[in-house]
Order: structure tokens, then C-alpha cells, then sequence
DNA sequence: TATTGTTATACTCTATAACTATA
DNA sequence: TATAGTTATAGAGTATAACAATA
């Protein structure tokens, strides 16, 4: 079995790598981490609330928690009681919230470009779907333990 | 901006998710951790330096080095003092080791499989090179910073 | 002086669960 | 009694750098 060709290892180090090159854009510049980055951009297409910020980005509601209370502290976002269940929050980006993510996101999207720029159509396409099958295997793996 | 659509959000969740399905065959069972997987897969072909461990898995020297020493107390691997260089270490698997190894590789391997059968001829060709160019592209913009 | 690998330290992340306030 | 979200805490992982031995 040879580390290099075995695919788990290969995707690992490709998703790493991407990952740190897409936070390039809002992690030293900006001082965001990757979740915070997620609920930002969750958030830009509206007002939600924690559980739904946590169904959008993977994130369980710890870290949406520590991530919200981080934006907050920057002025970024606010918390509002919702008033349908006053157990749940209403989150929801500030003006200056929405203007970061504003600078930030076509940074990003070029970078996204970028990336995909190296691919054909043809590969394009099955990567995206190749996405969605394994993503779905995976989950079944996962559950077997 | 979607971030469900956004292709280095989606290859971070699947990778994650890929790597905790192969997680599963070595983590909890054998109590190993990722670095220390690497470790073992690397020197399972034959003794190298850690040098050449660090040049075969991505890893850094310092989580070689407590990779090592893990596998080590767990009398997995063996370190020997390098006759060209007594400041280097030549790492080697123990008969443990490689007996643990060809227990876990199986598994790993059908799990790979599992995955991997998921898409069709063109769609793990079309992967395979995405997988080579992407990373090229974000080893770039990785060093633009 | 530079390099190999180890150790130290502080920092961030993660996982589990206890907790508050509502329902 | 259950749920939404917060806080607490411990463990794992990460990053930086100082260090010893050797080149």
C-alpha cells in the first residue's frame, strides 16, 4: 500500500492545501477563523437562527456558539431574541458584518477560480459530481463506525 | 454567495468526512492517530530516516517526531542511529508494527474501495487529475499568502 | 555555522457534558 | 420532560522557537 496513491490521503492533503489557501484571504487579513468565516457567510443571505446556521455549515452549535460570540465581540453581528421561541436566537450580520464579507468573498471566489481554472469541463463536472457520491459513501462509513 | 456551492467549502466537508470513515478502521480500534497511521503506512515498505518520513506524508518534523515516539513506546517501531549521519535516525518497523499495519491496511483499503466504487470509470479518472492539478494551484496560491 | 531531530511552551480546536431558560 | 443555546473543562492537535548533538 503506497500513502501517496491511496485516495483518502491524497484528498486529505488536497483539501488541506485549499483550505489554508482560501483562509489566506480572511484569516491574517482579516483575523477570522474558518468557522467564523462560515457563519458570515452563512448569515450574508439573511437573518437565521443558531440551528439553522448549524444545519447550513456543518458546524455543531458549540462552535457556532464560540463563533457568534466572536463576531459580536467585533461588531460584526447581533443576537436577537426570536420571538416565536424565546429559547432560540435570531442572528443576524451588521452593517459592518456584511461590508467585510463584501471585501472578503470575491477574494475568495477569484481564489475559487483560480483553482478550478486548472480543470476542463470534463473534469469540472465529474469532480462536482464525484463530490456528492462519495460525500454520501462516506456518511454510510461513518455510521458503521 | 452560497456557500453549500462553494467548491473549497464542499472538498473540506468531504474530506473531513472521508477521513473520519478511514479514521474509523484505526483510530478507535488500535488507538492510533492519524500522524501515527501516516508513520506506519510510510514505513511499511522499509526503513528511512525521519527526513524521508517528513518528505513522504506532509507531516512536519516535530509530529514525526512524537508520532514516532508513540509508536515506539507501543513497540511498533524501532529507532537506529544512522551510520552515514549520527545526528539522523533510521526509523524501522518492528514485527509488531508491520503485523498491526497489515491488519489495518485491509480495512482501510476496502473502505477506499467502497468509496471509490461509488463513481464510474470516467468520473475516478477525471478525480484522479483534478486532485493533481488542484493541489498544484493551491500550492500557489499557498505561497502567495 | 548549518542541519537533524527533540523538547518546551503557549495556543487553538475538539468532544463531552453540565447548565440556563424556555417549551 | 425535552429543546435551544451557553458555559465549563479536559484532551488533542498546532505553531514557534529554543535546544543538544553532530556535520
Amino acid at each position: 500500500m503506497d500513502l501517496q496513491q491511496f485516495f483518502p490521503y491524497r484528498l486529505a492533503v488536497l483539501a488541506d492545501a485549499v483550505s489554508r489557501a482560501i483562509a489566506g484571504v480572511y484569516s491574517e487579513r482579516y483575523d477570522l477563523s474558518r468557522d467564523e468565516w462560515r457563519v458570515l457567510a452563512a448569515l450574508v443571505g439573511g437573518a437565521m437562527r443558531t440551528a439553522d446556521v448549524i444545519g447550513h455549515t456543518t458546524l455543531d452549535k458549540m462552535q457556532v456558539s464560540r463563533a457568534v460570540a466572536r463576531l459580536e465581540a467585533a461588531g460584526l453581528l447581533e443576537r436577537d431574541a426570536d420571538p416565536d421561541d424565546r429559547r432560540a436566537r435570531v442572528l443576524r450580520l451588521t452593517a459592518a458584518g456584511r461590508a467585510l464579507f463584501r471585501r472578503i468573498a470575491p477574494l475568495a471566489q477569484a481564489r475559487e477560480a483560480f483553482l478550478l481554472d486548472a480543470l476542463d469541463d470534463a473534469e469540472r463536472h465529474a469532480l462536482d459530481r464525484a463530490i456528492d457520491k462519495l460525500r454520501e459513501r462516506a456518511r454510510l462509513l461513518e455510521r458503521a463506525g
